[in-house]
DNA sequence: AACACGTGGTA
DNA sequence: TTACCAAGTGT
């Protein structure tokens, strides 16, 4: 162990700097209690909880806050959740991705209603156990749903302990040490406070870049300040970069106006949600039309960068009359296909085509 | 233990 | 434009 770390145990940061600090300072969230009002006893709802960490997977405040307003209003329990049909969950979750969470919301929904009568668990062994809640999301809902002092370790957690502590070892190697570190700073009152003010500190004082450490209530103990090191931590590994794949889409309007649409496979990209015919995306464009017909190539190439790789997309398009059954999918009229229920991709898609 | 899994914003 | 980032989980 080197010295500045030594003194940044022997200094301990002192939780209540920063529950201080997020007294008067905590942002504002559809899905948040306040601190003043925690503090009068008042918790917030547990499905509210849920839900919200659930979309903040990987996914940022601005994005989530206006899908977080359409679930509760559309459905304001776990009961009317768990009712709710596939398809309905999966178009209102359109356009936020990863859609394994909206898969996994949904099984969660129906576990919690029928093995617990809607009642979410407490501990977070209980938590853990559920469709979609790892151990961040589990110590989350332990934590801020309930208070119970479960420490959350999330991506602005690492950064702010990483410097905290001054530790150069690159992620996602230095993962367990920062989250035993984490561990240590926990305090055992107001745990979700506590959970919620160490996130915000990450998202607005200890920032990734041009962290604004002159006004951090945790400066004192920061041995990365001390070092000059701040800006430069957490360390990364590389990300591998991005291949191309190609694929090709195919519009096929029914001269009734429906238009051609399939269901993405339950599981792996885009899964189980509504999408416009596709070949499969692979290294090079292979054609696979989902019904016979003359097909026109459209102008315009559709570009979209997922996680691991970039797409270009083709539209072929072609009409069919009404007893021309398709090789796969289905048709929809104007009335039931609602274009807001593609994922983004495929939105871009349906505007190319539309304009 | 790596890798798959979306999207929109920012430097 | 490219690269990285944002309240991670499942396999």
């Amino acid at each position: 162990m080197d010295k500045l770390m030594k003194d940044s145990i022997e200094n301990k940061p002192d939780p209540n700097k920063l529950l201080e600090w997020y007294d008067y300072n905590a942002r504002a969230m559809p899905w948040r209690v306040p601190p003043k009002k925690r503090l009068k006893g008042v918790l917030p709802n547990p499905y509210h909880v849920w839900l919200s960490e659930i979309m903040l997977q990987q996914t940022t405040v601005a994005s989530v806050k206006s899908y977080f307003i359409k679930f509760i209003t559309k459905w304001p329990t776990i009961f009317d959740l768990a009712n709710a049909k596939d398809e309905e969950i999966m178009g209102a979750w359109a356009g936020l991705g990863y859609y394994a969470r909206a898969r996994n919301l949904l099984k969660c929904a129906r576990v919690i209603v029928k093995e617990s009568d809607g009642e979410f668990p407490k501990a977070s062994e209980a938590l853990l156990k559920l469709p979609g809640v790892g151990p961040y999301t589990a110590a989350a809902i332990a934590s801020i749903a309930y208070d119970i002092p479960e420490t959350v370790v999330d991506g602005n957690v690492e950064r702010v302990i990483s410097r905290i502590f001054n530790i150069h070892t690159k992620l996602p190697k230095a993962k367990k040490e920062l989250a035993f570190l984490a561990k240590q700073l926990t305090p055992t009152i107001r745990s979700g406070d506590y959970a919620q003010a160490i996130m915000d500190l990450g998202a607005t004082i200890c920032k990734p870049t041009s962290p604004k450490c002159n006004i951090c209530p945790w400066v004192y103990y920061c041995v990365s300040n001390k070092a000059g090191t701040s800006e430069y931590l957490p360390r990364k590994s590389k990300k591998p970069i991005k291949q191309k794949r190609y694929g090709i889409v195919y519009f096929v309007e029914r001269v009734d106006g429906a238009i051609l649409t399939e269901v993405r496979p339950a599981n792996g990209l885009l899964g189980g949600m509504l999408s416009l015919p596709s070949s499969e995306w692979g290294t090079s464009f292979t054609e696979d039309p989902p019904i016979e017909g003359t097909w026109e190539l459209k102008n315009g190439l559709i570009k979209h960068t997922f996680t691991h790789f970039l797409l270009n997309l083709r539209i072929m398009h072609t009409t069919s009359d009404l007893n021309q059954p398709p090789k796969r999918g289905k048709f929809l009229s104007l009335d039931e296909f609602n274009p807001n229920n593609l994922p983004t991709v495929m939105k871009k898609v349906w505007k190319l085509i539309k304009y």
